[in-house]
DNA sequence: TATAATCGAATGAACGTTCAATTGGTCAGC
DNA sequence: GCTGACCAATTGAACGTTCATTCGATTATA
């Protein structure tokens, strides 16, 4: 009972998918537990989403907002390069390690065959931003010439399997050291 | 029917189940449909295995353990530190690049509530004797000075991160382009 | 002949979804 | 300000299906 009924039960449902599914996977959280957890009834369910897996689609598209905005929130433009990509690693690192049931279900999601790669324009504008943000920095020639995919690799694939493992171990980063991997993420992308 | 039916099948449920999950996610693979696929009943399933989650459980152990396999096979003893980072990398990039079923099943598995993350003392041979390898780099000084997990992270998070784009992306990577990355990741960790 | 392997129909529970009925709010016309 | 008409929101029991698991029977193996 999270109760969020008071505000819209639309959220209160979104909400309570959220920390189910995180808890109990995609199968093991039925709809019917979804809305006892909700506090609202099995049916109104159907009444703001089509079925569960257009539930489930619609709450990724929510957290992935969520996690775009973090880290795109403030403008960047007239920082150096550097510290550019230092601000944005630190953010989504951030955003990961003090959000993790909305990391958990981006990951549980984006494992899953739930998830289609999407086409770029189909990307939330705060990630598209983002994308702007490297590429231009690369046609400056501020960053090294690798492909995105690369980049993505050493930067936010640093990030995400560091705050997994931020979440599932006793070990805590003090930030110090977060800071000493957000130099040396620069270092590797930086020409 | 991936038809190894001739040879043992128990190897022929679990070669199914991986295949079948992977396309159609935990929940969506009912255990008929795996025993069909693997040419055998339904109920002798569970001559082989308790029931589903132990089924999926074995699977996940079993595939790790080729994964293990793959990095560490032969041994790299009497090699520069900088060489058997580099050469392990590769090894993990490559294992991931040439099996994609292996590696989203690993993902869809560790990204789900069906993973309980285990104790040192669980883990396959060949993934402790790494964890052995990074160890004695850091005692003598040939690694920077940082956790574990951060030492993972630059490394196989890396890798992973990677090997997912390369999957799911039109772009594939040169050999060239892997060796750099593998490069950049050493000098990321090495003192 | 005894034991292990195998089959597949049957069972019963769980689950996604539907729907007829009820409530609540909005507002036009009086 | 009251009425009633309309529509959105909401309920939860009921439905039909799917699925994991069981088990008695059958076949192979030793």
């Amino acid at each position: 009972m999270t109760d969020d009924t008071t505000l819209d039960k639309r959220s209160a449902v979104l909400q309570s998918t959220l920390t189910l599914i995180v808890e109990r996977g995609f199968h093991n959280t039925p709809m019917s537990l979804i809305a006892k957890e909700a506090g609202v009834s099995a049916g109104i369910i159907y009444h703001y989403f089509a079925n569960k897996d257009d539930l489930i689609h619609q709450l990724y598209k929510d957290v992935k907002a969520q996690l775009g905005t973090a880290i795109m929130s403030d403008d960047l433009h007239d920082l150096p390069m550097r510290e550019q990509v230092k601000r944005v690693w630190l953010r989504s690192f951030r955003f990961y390690a003090d959000h993790p049931q909305e990391m958990r279900f981006i990951e549980q999601y984006e494992n899953s065959p739930y998830y289609v790669p999407v086409e770029r324009g189909d990307y939330d504008p705060n990630m598209q931003e983002l994308f702007a943000l490297f590429e231009a920095g690369y046609e400056a020639g501020l960053l090294k010439p690798l492909p995105a995919a690369v980049m993505q690799a050493l930067t936010f694939g640093v990030a995400v399997s560091l705050a997994k493992q931020h979440h599932a171990g006793s070990e805590h980063f003090d930030q110090q050291t977060i800071d000493l991997v957000a130099e040396t993420v620069c270092e590797a992308i930086l020409a």
